[in-house]
Order: C-alpha cells, then sequence, then structure tokens
DNA sequence: TGACATTATATCCGATTGGGCATAATGTGA
DNA sequence: TCACATTATGCCCAATCGGATATAATGTCA
C-alpha cells in the first residue's frame, strides 16, 4: 500500500523527502524504528496524500484550506510535501476541515 | 457516546479533568474550541477509554505498557486520566503496542 | 493493619510542533 | 515573455509535548 504511493512520485521528489526524514518501501525496515513508529509513519503518508487529493478536488488552494482550519499556507505545503513534523492532530484537523466525516477519515487509516 | 462515558466518571474525576482543560457535555459547544479541534478530543476521548479498556483486559499494568512503546508509566497514567496533552500520535503508539491492527483502531475512531 | 503493587500528580527540561513571515520556485493564462 | 497565482523552503520563536524522576494516593491481599 505504501508503495504503490511512492511509486507514483517522481525521484526528485523522493530524494527530497528522504533527505528530510521519511523513509520509503516499507517503513518498517528502517531500523531506529520502532514497529509502532513505522505505522504511524505509513498511516501519515496515506493521509497527506489525502489530503492533496481531497484539497484540489475541491478547487480549494493551500492559503484556503490554511485559513479554513486556522493554519498557514506554508504548514499545508509542508504537510502535503510530506514534512514529517506533522502531527496525526494536524493532519485529521485537515481532512475534517475538508469536510470529510469520521468514518471517511477511519476508512484511510485501515 | 460521549455523555455516556463522562457520565461513567465520579464527580471528582470529572472536576478535576475540567481544570485540567478538558470539556465535557459535547465536546462542541465550549464557545473557544473549532469545530475540528471539538471532533478531536471526542477522538481523543474514545481512544484513551480503549487504551485502559485493552491494557487491563491483557492484564497489563501501566508500566509495561509503557516500556513496551518507550514511554513512561507516568505518561500512561495521564493519557488514561485523559490529560489533553496527549497527541493522536501517541494515542495510536499505545494502541499499536497494545496489539490492535490499523482496521481495529480505525474502527474506533468511526 | 501492614507490606507491596499499582496508579496518580507534581515538577523539570529538552525536543518537537506549528504559526508567521519572507522569499524562492513553479505554474498558468494572455 | 510577462504579470499574477500558487506552491515550496528557510528561518524564527513561542507553545506544546513527552520522558524522567520523585512522591503521593489508592488498591490488594494476607
Amino acid at each position: 500500500m505504501l508503495s504503490e504511493r511512492v511509486d507514483e512520485m517522481d525521484s526528485k521528489t523522493k530524494k527530497r523527502l528522504q533527505d528530510k526524514g521519511w523513509v520509503f518501501g516499507d517503513a518498517a525496515d528502517f531500523l531506529e524504528l520502532s514497529p509502532e513508529e513505522a505505522r504511524i509513519i505509513d498511516l501519515k503518508l496515506a493521509l497527506r496524500a489525502s489530503i492533496r487529493e481531497e484539497r484540489t478536488k475541491q478547487g480549494m488552494t493551500q492559503a484556503e484550506l490554511a485559513k479554513a482550519m486556522g493554519s498557514s499556507q506554508s504548514r499545508i505545503a509542508r504537510i502535503e510535501r510530506g514534512d514529517p513534523s506533522a502531527s496525526l492532530d494536524l493532519l485529521l484537523k485537515a481532512l475534517m476541515a475538508l469536510g470529510m466525516s469520521n468514518k471517511q477519515i477511519s476508512k484511510l487509516m485501515e
């Protein structure tokens, strides 16, 4: 599940994110991460993809989403780029601000 | 759903948590919270209840769970007590350390 | 009741998080 | 190509988070 998503990325993006600390392949094989931490990273990858998807589908700019959820454009950009310094709290907040129900959100996490 | 859980609490506990920042009733009616923030608090309440439930069901002490997830007993106590300063990341990490699958966890969030 | 186990609180402090701002990079339409 | 919109990055700093430790409170069982 993670691997397909990664394959969709151009390699430049991939490298940048790796430099930022993200792990590809299956995050589990990154030795300094506990299995729980690896699973959470995978989760975040799925959620951030959904954020961009939903936002653009709604014809919304990053700045608009930021305003809707009391954040800043730069933070949205970072979230969508995959900056690991984005909490699950913030990711869920974004999905909620995009109008998603708990059920829809939980579906993304299965 | 939130209200039942709250009703189970003795009023002393309730007051303590309120002093700590938690909101009861439906978190939505607390005016300084955005709807998204309120929804996240509700989510956290559900998750922390599940943590205690699962942990005790497995006959595990807070200290043991803490060790299993690289945290401390005091933090687990705070999580279960409802300290709002517990991120979703940490709550999910705990649920994962308790052996729950993504599917089971997402079920808790619906 | 008393020893022991478990859970709750207080406090400290380093690390992480996230908004704000500036600016660069990229995209887009005329 | 040029103006304008959008997105990406770098930097700063306040606020939050979370582990660690100590200690208090509560629970349990003989």
